[in-house]
DNA sequence: CTTGGCTGCCC
DNA sequence: ATTCTGC
DNA sequence: GCAGAATGGGCAGCCAAG
């Protein structure tokens, strides 16, 4: 199949809203397509070249492509960046342009282009992979050169994604949905689209049938609900369980003790391999009694000469490729495990929480080292008991607390009421929003770019500096309409260069500057130390930002100098580290 | 050798 | 991570 | 309610520029 035919179809698809039709025409894509060809497709239909836990990584982005498309279009570098302001992207802005292609390419000599872009690294790559990228690009037509430039910027975002090429699976072999439920379990389970799309192209349904879990590739994770307030939980559930909610980042654990050599490994929330990252878990992972195993848990780091847990900014330190042997001993890490989906070969995923709880329970009775814990569970019949334990985990310096269905079954790659989790800022220190000043905003991609602004940047007052400084970017909280709103009230107050009042770090600076004047209610789960922001920012330390944060709505009332202070900000940090 | 821009991925 | 929107 | 697409702070890694 010539990619041309791909790129024709995911335009035709961008112009579709409806989901069954895009279902419809995706389906008829994989259906011509052959089942190695339906499986790059899968893959480069979400902006990869191969399953999650096998990555997929260009070291080129936005930024260097910008670079490339000026050179090939012979626009400079400013031109560009002006005309993306008021396009989705760069993709649909090569794709306006037109010239003659060189070569007709097929899907498999793009896919096979692109692993030589990947491949590139070392010393003056970014020139060679601009070089790649230029003459493929050249050689492709401007449709396909579109979409091959949302490939590499990692989302074709035509309003379809996984859960959609699985619909469209099942249309392509039945002409409905009816093998959703069939396809969906098997994605679940092997969280690899394309080597569904492969295998039921290939074997049939019933081969997706027979298909289960198996140790080394991930499930896709459950994920929780959110409610506001411990009655609000209580009375969803009914009699549930708790478990403590801990800041650290979530593993999905892999063990196969059955081989000569064990093998141990872990896997983020979004399906990445992390194995080689946590040397230290794997000692005592191998301590578990079992024989094949696969867990979820909660790895945080703490401090050893206290024994307390590590914030987050601490524990992401762990996260690396070099020197990690020397952080496993400076930084080390407990994981805390809160699920059993699978153990000696069999399938724990539709069995409820209270019977996979107790199974979890069996396999740590060997277990010595408190490296590997299973995470503490009480049992919660009203909205006071709840609250009570919830404020209990806060005054530990924990982030709240995970709610549980006790009868419920694993749910891999859903959000649902089984789990709910309740967060410290519902009932914190930042229960009240702060109140900060509009200091410009930014252009934005995708839908935002056609309302012209994407984010804009708050900051506070301080009024020992007499000076306006950054406390965040905000790109989440409006609606469309208010989006709109509030760049046309930015225009009408707009100013053309940083007011001599305003500290920003040269990153953060907005491509639109406006007086500040705009005050906004802002929320925001944590205040955090920041090595960009500028808040309560001094020679002794860093500045403050908000960690999550999104705007509830505007303080007409009042002035830019009435609003949170650079003082009442610190003493909000300092009585969130007292807990 | 150090710094800074950019990218990818944790939350 | 949070939030909004079309279906 | 699901699926998708906007967006945040901030860490390490890679590479180019200084």
């Amino acid at each position: 199949m010539k990619f041309l035919e791909l790129a024709k179809t995911f335009d035709e698809l961008e112009a579709i809203s409806g989901r069954t039709e895009i279902t419809k025409k995706l389906a008829h894509l994989l259906k011509t397509a052959s089942w190695q060809e339906a499986a790059i497709i899968c893959y480069i239909s979400l902006g990869e070249l191969r399953p999650p836990y096998e990555g997929t990584q260009f070291n080129l982005a936005e930024k260097s492509l910008i670079k490339v498309v000026s050179d090939l279009l012979g626009y400079t570098q400013e031109e560009i960046k002006k005309e993306l302001a008021k396009i989705s992207d760069l993709g649909q802005l090569i794709g306006n342009y037109n010239w003659h292609p060189k070569e007709d390419l097929s899907i498999i000599d793009v896919y096979k282009e692109l692993e030589t872009l990947e491949n590139i690294s070392g010393g003056k790559s970014q020139e060679e992979k601009a070089a790649v990228v230029k003459k493929l690009l050249k050689d492709l037509d401007p449709i396909s050169a579109k979409y091959v430039l949302r490939i590499i910027l990692g989302k074709i975002r035509i309003g379809f994604s996984d859960m959609t090429i699985i619909d469209a699976l099942s249309w392509m072999q039945e002409g409905d949905k009816s093998l959703r439920h069939k396809l969906e379990d098997a994605y679940n389970r092997c969280a690899d689209i394309g080597y569904i799309a492969k295998i039921l192209k290939k074997d049939g349904i019933e081969a997706i049938e027979k298909m289960g879990c198996i140790v080394g590739i991930p499930i896709r994770p459950a994920a929780a609900e959110r409610l506001p307030t411990a009655e609000a939980i209580v009375e969803k559930l009914g009699d549930c369980i708790a478990q403590p909610k801990l800041d650290g980042f979530r593993l999905q654990i892999h063990v196969d003790k059955t081989k000569s050599k064990p093998m141990v490994k872990f896997f983020s929330r979004n399906l990445k391999d992390m194995s080689d990252m946590f040397p230290d878990l794997v000692d005592a992972v191998l301590q578990l009694n079992v024989e094949t195993l696969i867990c979820e848990g909660e790895a945080v780091a703490y401090d050893p000469n206290t024994g307390q847990f590590e914030p987050f900014q601490i524990t992401v330190k762990r996260k690396r490729k070099h020197d990690i042997e020397e952080m496993a001993v400076d930084l080390p890490l407990k994981v805390f495990i809160f699920d059993l989906l699978y153990l000696n070969g069999r399938e724990y995923l539709a069995d409820t929480h209270e019977e996979r709880r107790t199974k979890l329970l069996s396999i740590f009775k060997s277990v010595k080292d408190d490296k590997i814990q299973a995470i503490d569970e009480v049992k919660i019949k009203t909205g006071q008991q709840l609250l009570d334990y919830f404020n209990s985990m806060i005054g530990q310096g924990l982030e709240g607390v995970v709610v549980k269905r006790p009868d419920a079954i694993y749910t891999p790659g859903k959000r649902n009421f089984n789990w709910i989790k309740l967060k410290r800022q519902e009932k914190g220190h930042l229960e009240d929003t702060l109140d900060c000043v509009v200091l410009g905003y930014y252009y934005g991609k995708g839908k935002r770019a056609s309302f012209g602004i994407g984010a804009f940047l708050v900051g506070i007052y301080n009024d020992r500096q007499d000076a306006f400084e950054t406390v965040a970017k905000i790109g989440t909280g409006l609606k469309d309409q208010e989006w709109k709103e509030l760049k046309k009230k930015c225009d009408s107050i707009s100013i053309g260069k940083r007011p001599h009042n305003v500290e920003c770090s040269k990153e953060l600076y907005p491509d639109v500057w406006v007086n500040p004047e705009i005050v906004c209610q802002i929320r925001a789960d944590e205040i955090t130390r920041s090595p960009l922001h500028t808040a309560d920012k001094t020679e002794k330390h860093l500045g403050l930002a908000l960690r999550f944060p999104r705007i509830m709505g505007y303080r007409s009332d009042k002035s830019a100098f009435d609003a949170t202070t650079a003082k009442e900000l610190t003493r909000l940090f300092e009585d969130q580290k007292k807990k």
